[in-house]
RNA sequence: GGAGGUAUGGUGUAGUGGAUAGCAUCAGGGAUUUCGAAUCCCUGGACCCCGGUUCGAGUCCGGGUACCUCCGCCA
């Protein structure tokens, strides 16, 4: 609780130095309470001990009872060595009041902010439709977004798109050379398309796709085809426009198929960069032709070149290759590339990528380094499996975005029905669109990234407890508990507006209230700078369930009658709650 | 074989060197003539193993074990 630690820290000082603490690292010591019914802040005293030549619960009591009372100051004892200082309930609900712990746009409070950041996340092939596992890193990278945006940061959401290389090249070869029935025919066995998702490229295509890859291996003239599409390849990693052309038009239905999901889930790209750029207006080349230079440069036999990390301290295989033997260069390279340019429009750069890539990044950290370039920060992900293992498009062991999207609406939809009768179909869908893909992105983005997740569909659709519908739930009351007040005839801005006493004994759900909305903003800011979403997904869960403990112990309307305290407290809070929803895209219906 | 990551109730997970390890699920019991029961309250149950550092270790260090990822002139 930053605001309290404010408040104490100065009284701190003077107490400890003036009993001798000469120990100036005791401010990190002042920890948030374990025991949050001892207090908001304590103070372990054992490391005191030998410099004072007394007992830490002496200590302790000494602090205790020589530390100057404050406004802010409810409660100080002392238990076990331990100083704990417990925040006044009637100070935090002045804090409240006063918009101390207001958040993001809507309460128009933005940290005066100039850095520019930009976040490259997803970046996924443009080959077949999302599933489950590559959209950890799409929700991540947007629930990252959107809580820098709601810190008050200037942030651009960018889409890396891989138009060349081998894989689009393989489409292409398959939408060129493919007819519908031999895809058909060599896929065979294989999971047919889901009728849903005809005529969603993404879906079709990757049919194409995947039929080559088979044929790529089985065929007779394989031999033939290889050689066909490593030529596009090549003529595409040199800049061929004609070759590149086919490529866009091969995966650019594709790309829109899979972006048409992924706002589905509320995410969005303000920009796309396309890889062929840095090949096609000679940065690549230039980059190349400077690592030529390095000391630690070295060529292959057959002309291939690379560099040398192993100088630098990489450890395991050591050679960075970043051109092949006919002198075209690789995705690193490119990416290399791709970082210098995008260093030169942000102030800070934040990469988001799974833990298979984290070999890769660091060789393009190295070699920033070697560029005299900064290196981006990187948020790594463990990868989603299945039950049956891992995810595998071959092996038919996937589950597809959309369809899970479908299923996550078709049974909220059963639940709102149920509860709500009355309801027109048209809100029935709207709500339950809304909780189905709530729900689904607050399943993954409330796990630590680096911890590896596997799919289970019953707590992909878990609408209860540690849900996005608990929260929805508690912030659709709150709309709620406003609605009545406007059907009993009192005027909402006439009493938001008017000044209240501060009631001086609290019921324990208004204190809980209080001090989850009064650390509100910490959590946020350590989730944003340590790029750790859960940490807020986590503390948007217990502001909806203190909220609950509020609404348990407090009434705002009763036989008709406004405590005014209460409802100010209350529309607090349901704005709180509304802009921490948006900042991880779980979207605050009003009613479900 | 080498490098990186992870290990917490039956299950899924949170945890800033500090006290009685939090939440959800699960199992059992209870609460509503009162602002929305997708709610709330009560009970049950966990820090992989062995050492070390420390006044104090789930947390830091070393060594095991298990699982995940990587070690392409692929992207």
């Amino acid at each position: 609780m930053q605001m309290l630690r404010e408040v104490l820290e100065p009284l701190l000082d003077e107490v400890l130095m003036s009993i001798g603490v000469t120990n100036a690292h005791w401010r990190s010591m002042l920890v948030r309470s374990r025991e949050h019914d001892q207090g908001d802040l304590s103070l372990p005293c054992f490391p005191f001990a030998k410099e004072l030549g007394k007992s830490p619960i002496e200590i302790a009591q000494q602090i205790a009872d020589s530390l100057e009372s404050h406004f802010a100051i409810g409660e100080v004892n002392a238990v076990a060595g331990y100083l704990n200082i417990k925040a006044n309930p009637t100070w935090l609900a002045q804090q409240v009041m006063d918009d101390a712990v207001r958040i993001g746009d809507a309460f128009g409070k933005k940290p005066a902010n100039n850095t520019h950041i930009l976040i490259e996340h997803t970046s996924a092939n443009p080959n077949g439709p999302f599933h489950v596992g590559r959209a950890r890193n799409a929700i991540l990278g947007d629930t990252l977004v959107r809580l820098h945006r709601l810190y008050g940061n200037n942030v651009r959401a960018e889409y890396y798109v891989d138009d060349m290389g081998k894989q689009v090249g393989v489409l292409a070869w398959a939408l060129e050379h493919l007819g519908k029935e031999e895809v058909e025919r060599t896929l065979v066995g294989r999971e047919s398309i889901n009728e849903k998702w005809q005529g969603k490229a993404d879906h079709e295509r990757v049919r194409w796709y995947q039929a080559a890859q088979s044929i790529r291996q089985e065929r007779s003239d394989k031999e033939d085809i290889e050689a066909e599409i490593g030529r596009m390849v090549h003529a595409s990693e040199h800049g061929d426009e004609e070759v590149l052309q086919a490529f866009e038009n091969a995966y650019q239905p594709v790309l829109d198929g899979m972006l048409e999901t992924l706002k589905r889930l509320g995410i969005d790209f303000d920009t796309f960069t396309k890889e062929s750029m840095f090949v096609t207006n000679g940065d690549v080349s230039k980059l190349m032709e400077k690592f030529k230079t390095f000391e630690i440069h070295g060529t292959a036999d057959n002309g291939a070149e690379f560099l040398d990390l192993g100088a630098r301290g990489l450890k395991g295989k050591t050679e960075f290759f970043f051109r092949r033997g006919d002198g075209s260069s690789l995705y690193a390279t490119r990416d290399i590339a791709y970082h210098i340019w995008k260093w030169k429009q942000c102030d800070q750069l934040i990469n988001v990528l799974g833990e298979d890539h984290k070999l890769q990044a660091k060789q393009v950290g190295m070699t920033l380094t070697e560029l005299g370039e900064k290196i981006p920060d990187v948020l790594f992900y463990s990868f989603i499996k299945l039950p049956e293992g891992k995810m595998s498009t071959r092996k038919g062991n996937v589950v597809y975005m959309d369809d899970l999207l479908e299923e996550a609406q078709a049974q909220a939809s059963a639940v709102v029905g149920e509860i709500h009768p009355d309801y027109s179909p048209e809100m029935v869908a709207e709500i339950s669109e809304a909780a189905g893909t709530s729900a689904v992105r607050f399943n993954i983005i409330k796990v630590s990234p680096d911890k590896g997740f596997t799919f289970r569909w019953e707590e992909a659709l878990a609408f209860e407890g540690g849900s996005a519908p608990f929260i929805m739930y508690s912030h659709a009351r709150a709309c709620s508990i406003a609605r009545k007040c406007v059907a009993a005839g009192i005027d909402l801005d006439a009493a938001a507006n008017s000044s209240t006493e501060l009631p001086s004994s609290m019921p324990k759900g208004m204190v809980e209230l209080l001090r989850t909305m009064c650390v509100h903003q910490d959590v946020l800011s350590k989730a944003v700078n340590d790029r750790r979403p859960h940490l807020f997904a986590n503390q948007l869960l217990q502001l909806a369930t203190s909220f609950n403990a509020f609404y348990r112990d407090c009434m705002i309307l009763q036989d008709g009658e406004l405590n005014v305290f209460n409802f100010q407290l209350s529309e607090l809070a349901r704005n709180l709650m509304r802009t921490s929803m948006q900042g991880l895209g779980i979207v605050p219906v009003e009613q479900m």
